[in-house]
DNA sequence: ATACGGAATGTAACGGATTACATTTTACTT
DNA sequence: AAGTAAAATGTAATCCGTTACATTCCGTAT
């Protein structure tokens, strides 16, 4: 391999001015330019870009730690980040936590040895100690996706609350009034969030919250699935069940026409998230749409101006859902319908 | 941030020391290591592994070109590369390149710029130009997934044409002849490989085939669902459709099941990779599966042993596969067989 | 023709860790 | 106690670009 003192003797030039030829051409005189050019053509040079990070200082990498890539919705965001990160030129290392605190470590680590400037946290877990912080006080970070209040870093979220509120009302106004929801992780903010938002729709359309119709799940399809077989045996079967991704959602609907149960005609089922397979499940779910790619492109954007300096406050930055009603859910059954009625006149 | 030369002043010790200390403890007295680890431990240092990688040459980076993070199949390959390389020290630069050749050129730079060591590409396209070859006469990459026979590299491949096969011999096996497939990309050796494994089984089973029964599709749920459409306007319908993806044959699923046929009772359904999805589909999808982990964790360790030399004649390793009989396919529908009877008959 | 200023180019220090080679210390032999 | 080999440690070169500073060149003004 070619290195740059060699192109300088094959231009008869000093390794200054090749360096300046192919850095910042207008300093240097059109001829040597050339003579540069040539020599770097005829050598095949290309620079050693460990050594310009080195000597720089900057890696123009960024870690971004995702859960699982293996998740549909993450694999969107990442995608975003991809893309946004090529533009402004850095490169993305990926790494893939299980939600493990010691790989989310060693990755950190990546950012304290100058591997990478900065790094992107898909969870709600603040992977740094305070000696990393910046000039601004700012963590060379954002969270994104599930985000932690107290961290000094940009974050990037969706209204988890409203969004779950406004499918809540959803179901409110097909006339369902025993809803199920089917939580995410245990102790993710995320799960709270959207409890939250389910209990505030609920009170303000005067029901009463009923902790026996909330069911614990982890956002893969089995635990939607085996949720949905809890839902089954309970002695008052809710009308609608909410839950909190579209994977659990379709694991639950699976379990529910194994059962012999109509979708939405029996029960309503919705998801959070809006994956491609939402609408191509049987029948299309109802769900919360997330601009994924979106979320990447912002956490990136907001994490270049982090490590330029540019970033003077943390912004705690809301991205846009969107409500997409399609086949999964309908109105509260006849016979339910009446029951309820029933119960409420005694 | 502290460098090695601090840590040497606060231990009083040379900078030579302090780095064998820590990469080669046993060539230091067990005193002075001892004194060594006291000063990292009170200065906080952490090496600068910018530096040491551009003065050791490795980067002990690996780059990976997908064509879709978005896709499951992908996204669990990834998720065993990640595994296998933080096993090895390596880290992972994933590209998203969506199939486009400037794209790969871009990150197939970073191996050239000694950004990364190697590389891994998961879809039939060699990005490298020959300068790259080692002296065991290779390049610095693994091809997977879909893998092309040319290079001079090792490939870790699934035997595309003996899965198709085999899933093909399930169908005749139930009784069906009139088998539609819905393809892959255009011009990917997989859709290739896997056409040649249907026709393969059509050919021993003496059934004649019928080039009207294949029909395009791209790995997309929408291709799948289109294809179906296409389907159902056959003069002929087929009674049973093998897709090269799980994706395309859930579209396809769920195309028939909304024109009211029921699965398998009218058409039997098969796909290919066995994603999570497959086995909560409605009914559960019938596949081929493919260890992904296995194939990521595979082709890191393939790389690595390239990299370190290891490797003299490229490696085509086979992976193997599964056929998973689940509920969408089934024996031909009855008034089907009658038809056929009838035709033969005739 | 001389002097001066700006452009063009060159020289060499620098970044942080590794490591070949040189030197010192230690431990053991006679 | 002297001599020697082995172990421990130190010195300084090295990896390869970048860039501050020094020098040279050229054109223009006087």
């Amino acid at each position: 391999m070619p290195n740059i003192r060699e192109v300088a003797d094959h231009a008869g030039v000093s390794v200054a001015t090749v360096s300046r030829a192919l850095q910042q051409p207008e300093r240097v005189s059109p001829k040597t330019r050339q003579r540069v050019m040539d020599a770097v053509a005829a050598t095949g040079y290309k620079p050693n870009l460990m050594a310009v990070k080195f000597r720089s200082g900057k890696s123009h990498n960024i870690v971004v730690l995702v859960p699982t890539v293996a998740n549909v919705f993450f694999a969107r965001v990442i995608s975003g980040m991809q893309e946004a990160a090529a533009e402004q030129g850095y490169a993305i290392l990926l790494a893939n936590t299980m939600g493990r605190s010691d790989i989310e470590d060693d990755y950190t680590k990546m950012v304290q040895t100058a591997q990478a400037d900065g790094l992107i946290q898909l969870r709600a877990h603040n992977p740094f100690d305070m000696s990393m912080i910046n000039d601004n006080g700012l963590l060379p970070m954002v969270n994104a996706c599930e985000v932690l209040d107290a961290v000094p870093c940009p974050t990037v979220t969706l209204d988890n609350r409203a969004a779950a509120r406004a499918m809540t009302e959803h179901l409110i106004s097909l006339g369902h009034t025993r809803i199920a929801l089917i939580k995410g992780p245990q102790g993710s903010p995320l799960t709270r969030e959207r409890v939250a938002g389910y209990k505030d729709a609920l009170a303000d359309a005067g029901i009463t919250y009923d902790d026996a119709l909330l069911y614990p799940g982890d956002f893969t399809l089995k635990s939607g699935f085996d949720a949905a077989t809890s839902i089954l045996s309970a002695t008052t079967r809710p009308t609608a069940v909410f839950c909190e991704n579209d994977e659990t959602a379709m694991g639950a609907m699976q379990r529910f026409k194994q059962a012999g149960l109509s979708i939405p005609g029996d029960i309503s089922v919705a998801g959070f998230d809006d994956i491609d397979f939402a609408a191509y499940a049987d029948p299309p779910l109802t769900t919360i749409s997330q601009p994924a790619e979106e979320f990447g492109r912002t956490a990136v954007s907001q994490l270049v101006d982090v490590l330029n300096g540019k970033t003077r406050r943390a912004p705690k930055i809301i991205i846009p859902f969107d409500l997409v009603v399609r086949e999964s859910t309908g109105p509260v059954p006849v016979t339910q319908t009446q029951n309820a009625l029933k119960e409420i006149a005694e």
